[in-house]
DNA sequence: GACGAAAAGGTAATGTTATAACATACCTGA
DNA sequence: TCAGGTATGTTATAACATTACCTTTTCGTC
C-alpha cells in the first residue's frame, strides 16, 4: 500500500464541513491510527473512502455492496462491523443512530463531540460542532451524578435543498 | 374497559421524573388522546402500561413477550409496532434511537422534547427536559437553513447506582 | 337492529441490521 | 522459523422492523 502524497495538516478553519482532498483525508487518518499504535488496513481504509465518497450516512450493508463495486471485494457483514467499530474507536467514522448508519467525521483530529443534522427527505447529513450543548449536557449530567460517556445528538428535519420541496 | 377512578391532573414539579401512579398515567393518556379525537384502546394501554412497569428503555420484541405474560395475549410484531406508533405519536412514548428500544414519557401534557440520560450499565434511562439544549439547536438549525422536525439527544454513560461499580 | 365505512388488530412472510462462534491468513519479533 | 497476536473470512443466527393482506370491531346512520 502506497502513502498519499500530502503530509497531514489539521484544519483550523472552525466553520470548515471536511471540504479536504481524499489524499488529505486518508493520511490524516492514518496518521492519527498510527499515532495510537493502531493501523489503518487497506480494508478499513476502503470502508473509509467509500463512505466520503457516499457523502451521506450509509447503512452496513450498503457499505458491502459498494465494496463489491468499487474494489471488486466480497466481505461479509462482520467483516464490515468490524472496520466500522474499528474506525469509530479512531473517531475516523460516527454511527447515526437514527438511521442505523455511518459517516465519516470531518475533523477526526479534533476532540469534539459532534451534533448532526439529518433531513429526513435527501437523507444527507451535516456534522457540527459545538460546545454549548455538550456543555449544556454535562451540566445535567453532572446534576443527576451521571458519568457522560457518549452525548448523541441528531436533529432530524429538512435541509435547506429540500425545504422548499417540503412545504 | 374501566375508567380509572382518578382525574388527570398535569404535574406542575418541573423536577418530576413521573413519579405517578399508574391510575393516575392511565387517566392522563387517555384525556389527552381523546382530547385529539384517537382512542387509548386495550392494547394501547396495556403496551404503556408494560412500558411503565419495565422501568427501563424496552425493544418491541421485548413487549411482545411482556404483553404474552401478563396479559396472556399473543400479537405479532407488526401488531405491537402499531401500538408503538400510535403512542409515539400521540407522545405518550420516545424511541431510545441508540438502543432501538421505547419508553413512556414522564409528562406527555406537555409540548417539551426530551432529553434522555441511559446507562450502559444498567440500562436504565432518565428523562429530562432542558429548553437551553433545544435552544441552542434550533439556533444551529436556524444557521443553517434547516428545519428542526425533532431533536434526538441521547445520553450514554454510568447512572449514578452504577457508577461505583465501573470505577 | 341492519348496514356500510373506517379504524384497529391479526397473520404470514419477508426485509433489514447486527452479532456469535469458529476458521484462516497474515504480520512481527524472538 | 515459528509462536503469538492481530486482522479477516465464513456460516449461521439473533434482533429489529415492515409489507401485504385479511378479519374484527367500532360507530354513525337509517
Amino acid at each position: 500500500m502506497e502513502l498519499p502524497p500530502t503530509q497531514p495538516e489539521p484544519c483550523t478553519d472552525p466553520d470548515c464541513r471536511g471540504q479536504h482532498t481524499p489524499a488529505e483525508r486518508i493520511a490524516l487518518a492514518m496518521s492519527l491510527c498510527a499515532a495510537r499504535g493502531n493501523k489503518l488496513t487497506t480494508l478499513r481504509r476502503q470502508v473509509l473512502e467509500l463512505l466520503w465518497e457516499r457523502g451521506r450516512p450509509t447503512g452496513a450493508y450498503a457499505l458491502m455492496q459498494a465494496l463489491e463495486l468499487r474494489h471488486s471485494r466480497r466481505v461479509g457483514p462482520p467483516t464490515i462491523y468490524r472496520a466500522l467499530e474499528f474506525l469509530m474507536a479512531e473517531r475516523l467514522v460516527s454511527k447515526i443512530e437514527s438511521r442505523n448508519a455511518y459517516v465519516p467525521r470531518a475533523h477526526p483530529e479534533r476532540q469534539h463531540d459532534c451534533l448532526f443534522f439529518i433531513c429526513s427527505i435527501c437523507g444527507a447529513s451535516t456534522e457540527l460542532e459545538n460546545p454549548r450543548v455538550v456543555q449544556v449536557l454535562a451540566e445535567d449530567a453532572a446534576a443527576l451524578g451521571f458519568r457522560m460517556d457518549r452525548p448523541v445528538v441528531e436533529v432530524e428535519g429538512a435541509c435547506p435543498d429540500c425545504l422548499p420541496a417540503s412545504a
